[in-house]
DNA sequence: TAATTAAATGAGAACGTTCTCTTTTCTGCT
DNA sequence: AGCAGAAAAGAGAACGTTCTCATTTAATTA
């Protein structure tokens, strides 16, 4: 039905291979070939096959994102939406364009992984476990991960300092004089939720204060959710003066309880987020939170991921992007 | 280098088109046969190879998914990140996966608009022009068009009714009793805009309200611009009452504004945003907007778009997803 | 102008599947 | 046991490119 190279090829009187060239490396040919070539083609409105040029290629400029993450949908989430803006811009940059698939997406029938999915590599966002990683390097493909480390060889993990930043933000509390401060923490996977929770009591410790379990809720990181663990928290007779919410979701629920229960921010009760999403902007006061480099986070996954596509072979790393303190109005 | 159907069928000693079938119809295949030539794919780590099976299907399983606006970065968009994961979802249940586009990787050496990048349809979404549409619908690449309305035979676009949702909301205004009503209006495609911009201007009129060229503000749809053109109208000795802003953004910027000029809202301005997106629950007062079913909108345009990949032919037809005023506290 | 080199073009195999058609094997029934 | 009919398995072409290598044409030099 649709137009081959050959009937260009018979077309313009050129052979395939060079209607090929004219369209695949336009300056190994003339000219006057090229245009006619050209010509040719519009007449015919042919187009280049991607499939049969990635079929003797063997490669197809196409990566593949995959998120692991119950919480959110994937792309609503406003932690991993900066970051993937990132990764799309960094592969358009390259030449390569971005494939979105979910973890149903890469099942054999046979129960094994798999991505001959047609894509050269993959970014694993979330929290993958081990196995797929291992499954898709069988098949020789690229992998990175984001947003998680795993302990594998030749593996390449981008990921933030989650407990520097809880850290961070603990710091600032007890610098402006919090002796009370409360901890409202998301369920995300174990190692982001550990090591802000680390980060939080460490630094509690070491400036003597004592950890006080009834000031620490663990709750679905969600506006409603927030707002009933932060009600809670500020309804206790000797409530906390502070608290440090581990993402931004949680921090608008809390400013929302506060502002509620009719106390001033930051005067009454000083709020620190975590991520600093778009939303910890839009929110007034605006919010205190912890930066991550979302867009370094990106870029860097998908650089070191082409570079292995690339033929440079892959290392063992963890690549911890920035985490920074920005302090808005709400501490 | 890696292991090919080849590979597997000399292993477990059945032939080509047997292994083929265990993975593509499984049901084709002996319960016995099947494991064999699983542990053989195991053993040899093989994969099926995707490119190859959509060369010979002549399919891909992959939708394009194309944003064209110049205004904001693809996902971030909070416009469209809802959108996306609707058509996410819907794709991924019927079984095709998502490639993410942008207008530059569809450009051929010779100028021609192409996606034969390994796609079986696409999603145009923002403003694409008829030149687009009619390079991919030569090459028999199936087009559906979203939040865009194009006037071409057999095209299907889903749009919202724009004009119905900026007059539901400024209805709603005069209804409580607002006289001197504000537009901030971000300048997107002239097809939003101009909508919008008479429904504001219609209901005014059939109410019996002066339209005053000093009570509209066309900005970019960013907070600080919002601030900035908010701050102005509110400065003014008759200022507006009331202020209409054409997305949420600019209505946050708009509150900030307000706030900040010690207005209380909604006693002192009461402020309609547009889209419902999730900064609108964020914010506190919660923001009174304009809900467009963005669900709907990307499951209909990848159900459509499906369809026609699956052989139903295109008709030409606008389908407008209902828009819904939710009123919630700055009203 | 002839000889040499570079540039442009062409021929044909190869990429790894699935599809159609054919052959073989199995199942159930008389 | 014999037979029909269904189910399972196999053979070989086909999909539309690009790649390597060979050939022709053009450009440069002596």
């Amino acid at each position: 039905m649709a137009a081959t190279i050959l009937d260009v090829a018979k077309l313009c009187g050129y052979s395939k291979t060079t209607v090929s060239r004219a369209f695949a490396s336009p300056e190994l040919v003339t000219e006057k070939t090229r245009e006619k070539i050209y010509r040719a083609a519009k007449a015919l409105n042919y187009t280049p096959d991607a499939i049969a040029r990635a079929m003797v290629r063997g490669r197809t400029d196409n990566i593949g994102f995959i998120i692991y993450e119950k919480q959110y949908p994937v792309v609503l989430n406003p932690f991993y939406s900066p970051i993937f803006e990132s990764v799309l811009q960094t592969c358009s940059q390259k030449g390569y364009s971005l494939f979105i698939s979910s973890d149903r997406e890469l099942r054999l029938p046979n129960g094994q992984a798999c991505v001959k999915k047609q894509m050269d590599g993959v970014i694993l966002a979330g929290h993958s476990d081990e196995q797929i990683v291992t499954d898709l390097r069988r098949q020789n493909m690229p992998v990175v991960l984001l947003n998680n480390a795993l302990d594998m060889e030749d593996l390449l993990c981008v990921t933030t300092d989650q407990y520097g930043g809880a850290a961070l933000a603990v710091e600032h509390l007890v610098e402006r004089g919090h002796r009370r401060i409360g901890l409202l923490a998301g369920n995300f996977s174990p190692h982001v939720y550990l090591s802000r929770y680390s980060g939080y009591c460490d630094v509690l410790q070491k400036h003597g204060l004592k950890i006080d379990g009834r000031l620490i809720r663990s709750i679905e990181p969600t506006v409603e959710q927030a707002i009933a663990g932060a009600a809670e928290l500020l309804s206790m007779e000797d409530r906390p003066t502070a608290l440090f919410c581990t993402n931004d979701t949680i921090a608008i629920g809390a400013m929302k309880a506060a502002i509620r229960a009719g106390l001033r921010i930051p005067a009454d009760l000083a709020i620190v987020g975590y991520d600093d999403s778009e939303n910890s902007r839009m929110i007034e006061p605006e919010l205190t939170t912890v930066r991550v480099d979302k867009t370094a986070m990106g870029a860097i996954a998908a650089e070191h991921l082409i570079a292995q596509i690339e033929g440079e072979p892959p290392r063992k790393e963890v690549i911890q992007t920035a985490v920074e303190l920005v302090v808005r109005e709400t501490t």
